[in-house]
DNA sequence: GTAATATCGTACCGACCGGTACTCACGCGT
DNA sequence: ACGCGTGAGTACCGGTCGGTACGATATTAC
């Protein structure tokens, strides 16, 4: 079994069924490696969570980065990101990312630092893109941009908690306009 | 022990530990009772939950209602509700109700039963809320009244969760203003 | 006083946890 | 053919889990 398929499964795993519903011993049941392997190639639990929150950046976060940076106007970008966090892509529904950042007094250390680090640049990107929409008077002047980023986090992240514990798309989506109300010019 | 007593620790110690991060033998401890005991008063963990979540509501939900049934303007009531689930009651930050709600998949089936009857009833309150606010033109009536109390019951729980993780009051009131643009009419 | 009964917690059950010592099969240099 | 280093997994470690059998103790009936 090679590294990448480890972290791949385990990836896939840990979103499916959430990070502490599944034990170490399980985990590799399923994965099919032997525990001793785990720890060879990882460390232990902490350094797998690691590489599967790292290997998880580059499936969900970056993308959704992306489509932050995109030169369109706020609106279209912001309805645009709601619906691609709302629609199915063939993986489990939800967010590993957000799941972690809600049981963070469980993650070992290294996890715990990269979760952070995610954040930041997460905050850092919503911000600038605020920022933007700002200076062409396509956002809400009255919102502070770190204060519209925070926002714009907290809504995705619970549009995807949403996802996650099952609610209807439309629900979601509706919801998501509605909040999104607050931050666009008028 | 008595059994009041014991509902009203274990309602403390999942409160501010979590659902989860808590074993039935460490609760026993904690509690000061034994085992045997607790089977026999609550018939297992899934009882006590249930006893737990029971006794939460009078303590928590219950106020809750009680400020959104006020006759007082929407907005006013708006802004009083969220300071209140923003301010310090010497009670843990956060919320067992959302704990619950975000780890649903692994509560027991009595515990689940009633959470679900609370959050109907929730979103009753909030929806009768929004109607009310309707008649009198204080709420926008462009939003559905179902839609209104879902949106309602999310915003409320985000900031129940952000509590929970620590942020500060400042910004979690910040941004519930900012969600609650929505709703208000103009 | 004593026997029957109700009450309560000790002490145990098998399962599983995260973590690791140690065996053993294999590949390579000789 | 053989000794040897290496890397991989079996099989174990102590501990804790949720759950309960059963013995010790208190209470009541007579």
């Amino acid at each position: 079994m090679e590294r990448q398929q480890v972290i791949a499964q385990a990836t896939a795993n840990y979103w499916r069924e959430g990070l502490h519903a599944l034990s170490l011993n399980e985990l590799c049941r399923r994965v099919g490696t032997s525990k001793p392997a785990l720890y060879r190639e990882f460390g232990g639990e902490d350094g797998l969570m690691l590489a599967a929150l790292e290997h998880y950046r580059g499936l969900a976060v970056v993308p959704l980065l992306a489509i932050i940076a995109s030169d369109e106007p706020f609106a279209v970008v912001l309805e645009r990101a709601v619906a691609v966090m709302t629609s199915d892509h063939g993986t489990p529904p939800g967010c590993l990312f957000t799941k972690m950042r809600l049981s963070k007094g469980r993650l070992g250390p290294q996890t715990l630092g990269r979760l952070e680090g995610i954040e930041a640049e997460r905050i850092a990107a919503f911000e600038a893109w605020y920022r933007r929409a700002l200076e062409r008077g396509e956002a809400d002047a009255s919102v502070a941009p770190e204060l519209a980023a925070a926002y714009l986090d907290k809504q995705f992240t619970m549009a995807l908690v949403s996802m996650a514990l099952g609610e209807s798309v439309e629900q979601i989506r509706a919801q998501g306009r509605l909040a999104m109300r607050a931050l666009v010019a008028r």
